[in-house]
DNA sequence: GACAAATCGTACAGATGTGTACACTTATGA
DNA sequence: TCATAAGTGTACACATCTGTACGATTTGTC
């Protein structure tokens, strides 16, 4: 893979969201894709199989950068309950924003045709954040800072807090992107409430 | 309007949940819900306008049957509290229905064409649900059975304690349908939540 | 600089969707 | 019973997408 591969690579991932934004995903054709993109869709077809495959990088790739993100928002504080406190607002900022929504709404669309998107995002996203949390609240739970009978269930009650609805509700487009405030708002209440039902 | 014009309908919209049920929102084109329902497509183009229209038609309908079924669950219980135990389980088995999450769905792939079905589901779903909870715990601060600055922002909590991520993960397919006892568990659990966070 | 590989631009066949048109059939109502 | 309205089935023009093909051009490598 020369740079110059690399660039072209990026270009045609930036045409696609762009495409994808503009004329949402069943619009978004791999020609008009490629053309955004000053590509043949050949190469399209040749480096990506079909338009699943190239929504699957775009996926993908978005995910381990998110993931990345998260992981450093968490282990920069070695205090779980700060830690779980400060992974909020990012949190909350990378699902409900127009990247996420927009891939959320291609593995909407795609469940009848492949299915392979929504297990994209799950295996990427939940999948991979769960975890992470569930060890946070379990290092919490070992410090006497929170009590709870079942770990998976407590993360469960911190996503709901902390995300609910946003999600779908971006997702239909009846709710517009958050205001930085508008996430710090919410990340603090959630946390509260959280707080508030598993604290010892 | 004749019997067997509202019969035709009836007809007609099976069709629609059909094909919509087999082939997804992209794919379910006017042509095939017609062939379907052994109608002509300009029968439906003449009544329903277009593709959205046909859809917006069956977000209102099924919204229709979904707020009278909620507004039962409410009345009957003349005591708030308990009028919100009762909700509980009938709304989440309704919003991740197999129904709802098509059309939830089909409104998602509708954001960056015409935008109008997300617009119905929220008028609909809700916006319409929303004040019966809000005055249900209205009347419950008023006899001091909860304890809340912001009615709005308590009504809020209940719905991301009970239907949390639920809907999305359903929407992209990661999630099956709940069962009848997960649907119990979940809303046992978003309740004794919510009435552990509001009790005075 | 020359050769080989990768990529572009364009074209193509086949399929499908949209919205409209029209002759033929069925239902509605006086 | 008969005239009028409504609906069916089929066809059409137009547009678009998919996946493939191929000569021309650019890029990487020796």
């Amino acid at each position: 893979m020369t740079p110059k591969q690399a660039a072209r690579r990026m270009r045609i991932e930036a045409a696609a969201y762009e495409v994808l934004s503009e004329a949402g995903y069943n619009s978004a054709s791999l020609l008009s894709i490629a053309k955004r993109a000053n590509a043949s869709n050949e190469t399209l077809y040749n480096w990506y199989g079909n338009k699943q495959g190239l929504f699957r990088t775009l996926v993908e790739s978005n995910a381990r950068e998110a993931t990345e993100l998260l992981r450093r928002a968490i282990e920069e504080d070695a205090e779980p309950v700060e830690a779980l406190e400060a992974l909020g607002p990012v949190l909350l900022a990378l699902v409900t924003g127009e990247r996420a929504i927009m891939l959320n709404r291609a593995a909407a669309g795609d469940v009848s045709d492949t299915g392979t998107l929504g297990q994209s995002i799950a295996a990427a996203g939940r999948d991979t954040i769960a975890p992470l949390v569930r060890n946070l609240l379990r290092r919490a739970q070992e410090s006497n800072q929170i009590e709870c009978n079942d770990i998976g269930q407590a993360a469960d009650t911190y996503f709901a807090l902390l995300i609910g609805d946003l999600q779908i509700r971006r997702a239909i487009g009846v709710l517009p992107p958050l205001t930085q405030a508008e996430i710090a708002d919410r990340a603090e209440r959630a946390f509260k409430q959280f707080v508030e039902l598993f604290s010892p």
